[in-house]
DNA sequence: TTTTATATTGTAAACGTTTGCATATTCATA
DNA sequence: TATGAATATGCAAACGTTTACAATATAAAA
């Protein structure tokens, strides 16, 4: 299968004529040991071209210097600013930096990264998103105390472990406000599967924003796509067939905006001018069907998160005393592009 | 810093009454043991919460089941393809499949994971592209022998290695003669960054086409990029401001066939009407900034690659015997979009 | 019932490191 | 030169598994 070069500690404390522990002194620059004899050393490991066994250290030594990174299709566009975080804070620390990716709703490859990870591999992860709160991985998580982790945007309330969230809700007003403070009052919602939390929590904004500001929420103005995004386009539909449609409307997110700004597109809306579109996530990369204005959103911030998360466990790791969970809530913040205007109705 | 479980085979087989081989047996299912005894380990395996130690494992077994693949800019859009064929293929293997990724051209970064991964941490890696042929890299990939590896779209030609390539040349050549089958002849060259392998197969691509053809390469029609694709937008510039522009532009990718239509588009020019842009990758996600047509593209079977790497990987992992080393060529294919027409010019 | 073959279990070595402790070497001091 | 302190090195146990091999229990055959 493969011709195992197999060079070991001992090869090279063989060829060096010392033990075993010099080498390792050498290996990991415990300075303790005499120029001459660690140049001899060094020689040796460059003539065998030893490496140290990852196992080994690992096995004695009892962590990895790894952390883990699981979340769930990584190829999504979604991922971009978040992934750019982590990999701009992988750069920066000790730690290798390992991505596992979970494709779709797949629960049997889910739970297979879960324990492959927290089991030796990794001493740390962080899991993104609330894909995760399956029971099965829950209670796992509950049981595991050897490994660090860091859950982002899920917050699952008996789990006591570093937890960095989005204020969903504070944002989904932000908008709301936003549009209002454009003049609109006829503001509908189009509303991601409303089974996941962070869509939940984002109509709950939005009916919060609504009421506060003396506004009816008109049971036909809430939409909620199925799990797909692409339904977008059908609630947007739907809201243009009413005798009085909104003028404005505020997405649970970029993807689905994309899809509502294109049925107003087909059905010749202008955008803004006849229909201002809100989404969230200001995710900068959109399919390439996309023809519409560049989309005003609500931003959260993904790369400080990205970096946080791996600069957080790495404190944590490195840090002798045992450290009290942190809870961080990321604050949003509007994102003015094209796909807002003013509101032209009387 | 963590409290440790720390329950080991020998915790368990204390529990259960048996020997740690026993423990071991049951938790490999290697029957060769009784249902109750089974069922006792079962239990305490249950009631201890007990799961092998990987790093125990891997230095007893010399191998880890997991495959590594490291890429520079995993964040980058052009990746979506592959990764997705990553997750598809390690949704169907054994093996655990973790991304590394290097940022920009970080080399300290790129040799961490090099040496971390190909030392005993994960069986097999796969490599992607051309920002890996660094001296230093090369040398030590020559030496590792303990790991399988598949290098993608990079072909070092004295590295004897699993290598799954792109026809660059091949599909450079496409290119062209679907534009002069539109009836195109002066057909102008936007080149990346001409170092890189890969670009400079697409412009040889170009130049054997057009003689081919018997059509003149002219030297202003040939535009090269500073490393930067956002100066595809300067090259289309330059070529506009000859006297007699190319009807049709070919580029080195649609990252910067996308600031090429920008330039035109800034400038009054209609694509296709006025002028023809092709790129390569068939990149299905562009910046936001985009307005243009969807572009013409030569795409790359990306999924497959990704697809194979993994599957090829596991397949070479489970077989007993030495196995030489694949070579694949993969094709390319024109995909019609709208940013290509037929030619106007007398 | 005894013998033999077979199925099940246990013992202990090995995997390749690190590291506490013991020993050996060096060096400065008296 | 002898002494002690400081420095450098080696020995061997430990990390948590797997797995040949040995030992035992069980079943089948005589």
């Amino acid at each position: 299968m493969k011709s195992q070069k197999g060079v070991s500690i001992l090869d090279v404390a063989r060829e060096a004529n010392v033990s075993s522990a010099t080498v390792s002194r050498v290996v990991n620059n415990i300075n303790k040991v005499k120029p001459e004899v660690r140049q001899k050393v060094l020689d040796a490991i460059d003539a065998l071209g030893y490496s140290p066994n990852h196992a080994a250290r690992a096995l004695v030594k009892q962590k990895t210097n790894c952390i883990g990174i699981i979340v769930n299709n990584l190829h999504d566009p979604f991922f971009h600013d978040l992934i750019k975080g982590f990999e701009m804070s992988a750069q920066q620390t000790k730690y290798a930096v390992m991505f596992c990716s979970v494709l779709g709703g797949d629960v049997a490859s889910k739970e297979k990264y879960v324990k492959y990870l927290t089991n030796g591999v990794v001493d740390a992860v962080i899991l993104y998103g609330s894909y995760l709160s399956d029971e099965s991985v829950i209670n796992y998580l509950k049981e595991i105390r050897n490994v660090d982790y860091v859950m982002i945007e899920d917050d699952v309330p008996f789990l006591a472990c570093n937890k960095l969230l989005i204020d969903n809700l504070g944002g989904a007003r932000q908008a709301v406000k936003y549009l209002i403070g454009k003049g609109h009052r006829d503001i509908a919602h189009i509303c991601g599967n409303p089974n996941k939390k962070v869509t939940k929590e984002r109509l709950d904004g939005y009916v919060d924003a609504m009421e506060k500001a003396g506004l009816e929420v008109k049971e036909q103005y809430v939409q909620c796509t199925s799990t797909d995004y692409r339904s977008g386009y059908a609630c947007m539909n739907a809201l243009l067939d009413l005798e009085q449609p909104p003028t404005a409307v505020f997405c649970s997110d970029d993807a689905i905006a994309s899809f509502a700004i294109r049925a107003a597109l087909d059905r010749g809306f202008r955008i803004p001018e006849d229909i201002s579109v809100m989404g969230f996530d200001n995710q900068t990369i959109l399919p390439d069907h996309y023809r519409g204005p560049e989309i005003t959103s609500v931003s959260q911030p993904l790369y400080n998160i990205g970096m946080d998360s791996v600069r957080i466990l790495s404190e944590r790791l490195n840090s002798s005393e045992e450290m009290e969970p942190v809870r961080i809530t990321y604050q949003t913040e509007i994102v003015e592009k094209e796909s807002v205007g003013v509101c032209r109705r009387e």
